[in-house]
DNA sequence: ATATTTTTGCAAAGGAGTCGCAAAAATATG
DNA sequence: CATATTTTTGCGACTCCTTTGCAAAAATAT
């Protein structure tokens, strides 16, 4: 957790060009705990000077899966790095202060009960799912 | 279901003005089965001539929880009537066709198993929670 | 070392949604 | 029902988040 990741091979297995942007997002995103928002990344993260480039790494970052992003319904996307089986998790926010707080579980009931631990009330959620349906996995 | 809900009074009862575009809109959304997006319900449902308006209307329903705002990352909100507990639901969107399919139910194991059943592969999923939190509710 | 592919920076544009304001419609009051 | 008050409408302009086109620069392949 607290090692570096080889961000510059990991690049490299999954195709991407390394360059400084994308191992700077991504070191920083090792240190810190998100979901953050591109404002914040880019105010941020060191050494990019282009907020279009900025989009197109976190959308290059994202496909490859390196990254995640995260929809809170506030109008804008999220993103954090995507620890994938052994620490998926979901977000709550507050939709008063916009608090976020990370819920390190996945499934629903276990969460009423730590979301209710939390202090948090009047809980509503948005499940949604995306897949490949089956007209289109044929065609692949 | 098939019955006319009473919207006139439906809308006074919450505190909402009736006026012929929220009764449109209402009606219109009883008729077909959703989540739509602005454009679509803007597009097909008469009487609603200025687009900022019929936003700030979708806004004015949701607010009062008589229709929901359904997100599905694309960029864009859908709106559909907000069953309530009697029909409560989900959706899974296909993220290369992007056809929508409504899901019945609200527990994870059994979507798992529904949608499998619609075809879909490759699922994944995006649950996210929205409260009040200990601070803001104690500030009210 | 050179050719090819990918990324960058810049400026401009796109799309969804919001805001201010005066006119019109709806609701409340006498 | 007539008038006063409140809310909604229509219009245009605008904001915010994100994407695009294009030529220069950097990275990768040969």
């Amino acid at each position: 957790m607290r090692a570096k990741t080889d961000w510059k091979n990991k690049l490299k297995e999954l195709g991407l060009s390394v360059t400084s942007a994308r191992l700077s997002i991504l070191q920083w995103l090792e240190k810190y705990h998100g979901p953050f928002s591109v404002e914040e990344l880019f105010e941020k993260i060191p050494g990019t000077y282009d907020k279009a480039t900025f989009y197109r790494n976190l959308n290059s970052l994202a496909e490859i899966n390196i990254i995640k992003e995260v929809q809170l319904g506030e109008g804008f996307s999220r993103y954090e790095l995507n620890h994938h089986e052994n620490h998926h998790h979901h977000h709550i926010i507050c939709r008063i202060c916009k608090k976020i707080e990370s819920l390190e579980m996945c499934f629903i009931e276990e969460f009423s009960k730590t979301i209710k631990k939390l202090g948090f009330v009047n809980i509503s959620h948005q499940l949604e799912f995306t897949g490949t349906c089956q007209k289109c996995s044929k065609g692949i």
